[in-house]
DNA sequence: ACACTATCCTGCAGGC
DNA sequence: TGCCTGCAGGATAGTG
């Protein structure tokens, strides 16, 4: 489900109530995810104060008082919500209870978090906050679009001499981290560039970036600071931890838009899609090079 | 090294 | 109405 805009957002849905907060028990419901959950998952984060909530790729990751990091994956259809109503006098667990509820966090202050996944592709686990960088899921990560190290040379270097599709090449998280499917899409069209051309034609042979992977950096940037603001994009599962939606779906040009006229300016095209990856690409082959 | 495919799982839309 | 097929925002292991 969620790429990096909404994992984002609901990072930020959830940052006041994990930031300082102590995880005073965990229930547990199943004994695997994706993964099976680390053996005495619960009891482990159970007593645990989060110092602070970040987000890196599409990976939300809690800093614990104990230097280990619970990492958390939303894979495809994961979501958290917040239930802050006062629980039950006789009942210790949440009142509403949901199909596909998989892991409450209790919190010190009585707030719950639900992990909500149906179709379990997402994770947790814990590792030391050390180890991180050196983990399998995180040591091959590529550029963090929206961070420091973002630029048009970075992704050149990720990008020389590759002869996949550009889309498939962005879609891969060694490239550059947290597009995916949508945003992919999104920020090609925005950059004019076809999503079936060679990710090394962006590059010359100097190993530089060319005009066109300098408009596809900015339009990157751009496609997910502008979904961010928007709450993320809700199409089955996703919505904010409050339960609200996110509205960036109003706002796709192409993305499951097939044969919806080109909204380029001056552009006569209309939407294709084909697949590619084994998933589907919207783009205009009229304005997209 | 690189690029496909199959795969994990459930839900939903569309065709018949 | 129901059954079947294919597809869905992810990411990896395995194959050629």
């Amino acid at each position: 489900m969620p790429e990096l805009p909404e994992v984002e957002t609901v990072r930020r849905g959830l940052e006041s109530v994990f930031t300082g907060s102590t995880i005073e028990r965990v229930e547990q419901k199943r004994a695997d995810l994706r993964f099976p959950f680390p053996e005495d998952f619960a009891s482990r984060l159970a007593g645990r104060r989060v110092l602070a909530l970040r987000r890196q790729a599409k990976y939300l990751i809690g800093e614990l008082d104990d230097a280990q990091a619970l990492v958390m994956h939303l894979g495809m259809s994961g979501s958290f919500r917040i239930d802050d109503a006062p629980l039950g006098r006789f009942h210790h667990t949440c009142l509403v209870n949901r199909a596909h509820d998989h892991v409450v966090l209790h919190f010190a202050s009585g707030a719950r978090v639900i992990y909500n996944d149906p179709r379990r592709f997402g994770f947790m686990l814990l590792a030391p906050r050390a180890d991180l960088p050196l983990h399998p899921l995180f040591a091959r990560l590529g550029v963090e679009p929206l961070g420091p190290d973002m630029s048009a040379e970075v992704l050149a270097a990720a990008l020389a001499g590759r002869k996949a599709p550009l889309k498939t090449a962005l879609l891969d998280q060694k490239t550059i981290a947290g597009l995916g499917n949508i945003y992919v899409c999104e920020a090609l069209h925005r950059a004019g560039l076809s999503p079936l051309r060679a990710a090394g034609d962006l590059v010359t042979a100097r190993g530089k970036p060319k005009r066109a992977l300098v408009d596809l950096t900015q339009a990157i940037q751009e496609v997910l600071r502008e979904a961010i603001e928007a709450g993320g994009s809700s199409l089955r599962d996703h919505r904010q931890t409050d339960g609200s939606l996110g509205y960036f779906q109003h706002s796709f040009r192409v993305y499951d838009r097939e044969d919806a006229p080109c909204p380029t300016p001056g552009c006569r095209g209309q939407i294709s899609r084909v697949g590619q990856a084994g998933r589907s690409t919207f783009f205009c082959r009229h304005c997209q090079k």
